[in-house]
DNA sequence: GTCGAATTTGACTTTTACGTAAATGTCGTG
DNA sequence: CACGACATTTACGTAAAAGTCAAATTCGAC
């Protein structure tokens, strides 16, 4: 695993711009460290990057990435505080079952678009 | 089943604004008839309505969705447009893949995190 | 050390997906 | 027919998420 990544690394294995990382830091949802003002990008900001670009994949905007990401560091000590993000974690599961709903139900009117468009096919005489 | 629904009837049932039904008609991505200047929704359009927001929830943008509403339209008659079409059905199909393989990790990482909590509680000597 | 490529900051611009306000139209009820 | 409750059109506004460009630094290869 190697130590430090360069930011154009990160743009071309993950095909963003450096506006775009830059960006992300501005928001708080990453922190390389500084070689003077170069931008140094560790394992972990890798892996919060990817974290975020799945994020982003799923529709969920940058406030909604950052909760996400928080849920992920360090669990809180004191028991209240505990037991609030388990009810947050749990909301955030709530809202990925309702995208694969969606998901499995788009994926299956696809399906039967398909199944139209190979009919009309087999109708026209077509081998496939 | 209904004939039509108003305007407001939908922006109730659905939680959306009349901006953004008028704004989807602009966007031709629904076809309201009208009874002089007043938009009558149909069975139809509701239901087509319901796709819009399931992309709209995916992350899907609306150039995206209209491609998508696009492949539920008729299938066309041509034996070279029914191959095109397929293949365009399976390229969005591989991106719903992607979205549920994104989905899936994210639903994983939130249970590790969940149970990192519950841990945590259970060190604290909380009876869960 | 120097030269070119890469990086940084900062400011301004763009696109998407609506929000909002103003002026006007329509319809059912009393 | 007048009133209130919705609807419509037109136009401008806005927040989020970057893109673009310029000018100044900084790095790394020689």
């Amino acid at each position: 695993m190697r130590e430090f990544y360069t930011i154009t690394e990160l743009t071309r294995e993950f095909d963003v711009s450096t506006r775009t990382l830059r960006f992300y830091e501005d928001e708080g949802l990453i922190n390389p460290v500084r070689r003077g003002r170069t931008r140094l990008f560790r394992p972990a900001d890798r892996h919060l990057l990817k974290q975020i670009l799945r994020g982003k994949r799923l529709g969920f905007s940058i406030n909604e990435i950052r909760e996400i990401i928080q849920i992920y560091r360090e669990p809180p000590g004191v028991v209240g505080q505990l037991k609030l993000m388990i009810q947050r974690i749990e909301e955030k599961r709530e809202e990925l079952r309702q995208k694969r709903r969606d998901l499995e139900e788009t994926l299956s009117e696809l399906d039967q678009a398909e199944e139209s468009c190979v009919e009309r096919l087999v109708e026209l005489g077509v081998t496939t």
